[in-house]
DNA sequence: TTTTTCGTTCGATTTACATCGAACTATGAA
DNA sequence: TTCATAGTTCGATGTAAATCGAACGAAAAA
């Protein structure tokens, strides 16, 4: 069974974020996951990519410490890693949800 | 006399902004604005970078919509859009400021 | 056990980006 | 008028990123 890896979030820096936030379908990931308020599954997101390309943007997000990903059954589960997020950028979030 | 092109705030989106974000020196040229909160030439800012790629992040800042750009004598000066990003895109600039 | 579901990984392609040196332009100073 | 300063633009190069289809793997369902 696939193990994700998540760094910790004293590794990530602004560079890293603001690049993984600078494409609309991990923008549009993210501001599902504030919305919703609990993990989904990678297809629970609408996007209009194919799922290779889908596993990719979860996969930059979660390198760039934004989420986190554990397996349930056949489904990947991925969550905003809200507090610590909320503690390093606070206003991200926010910003995020809010703006266009 | 080189003219600048300022697009209108509305145009800018949320993924060009965290795109121009995305590099350390942009980070590096925004805190210094926010800092010294007065216009700057560009090599008032201290970079490692040769004068072209100094000039090419200058321009990514600009074209997203960050700064604004006029020139006097043979200098040019960048200002932060203070005002419209903090309406735009209010906490983006103390993100910015505080976060590593 | 066979099939379906969910997602990853690989290899390839295309596009975007950071970077530089060199040539250029406009202004101001000597 | 000549020189220096500040920055742009061009062309080139190397690297990173987005995207896809196809093949794969693990777990659940039939």
């Amino acid at each position: 069974m696939k193990v994700y890896d998540h760094p910790p979030i004293r590794s990530i820096t602004l560079p890293m974020v603001m690049q993984a936030l600078s494409d609309p379908c991990r923008i549009a990931i993210i501001r599902e996951l504030i919305i919703k308020n609990r993990p989904l599954a990678c297809n629970e997101v609408p996007l209009d990519v194919s799922k290779a390309t889908r596993s990719h943007h979860f996969e930059v997000l979660r390198s760039a410490g934004l989420i986190s990903t554990e397996v349930e059954g056949t489904k990947c589960m991925s969550s905003l890693r809200k507090r610590e997020l909320d503690e390093k950028y606070p206003g991200l979030l926010a910003l995020v949800l809010r703006a266009e």
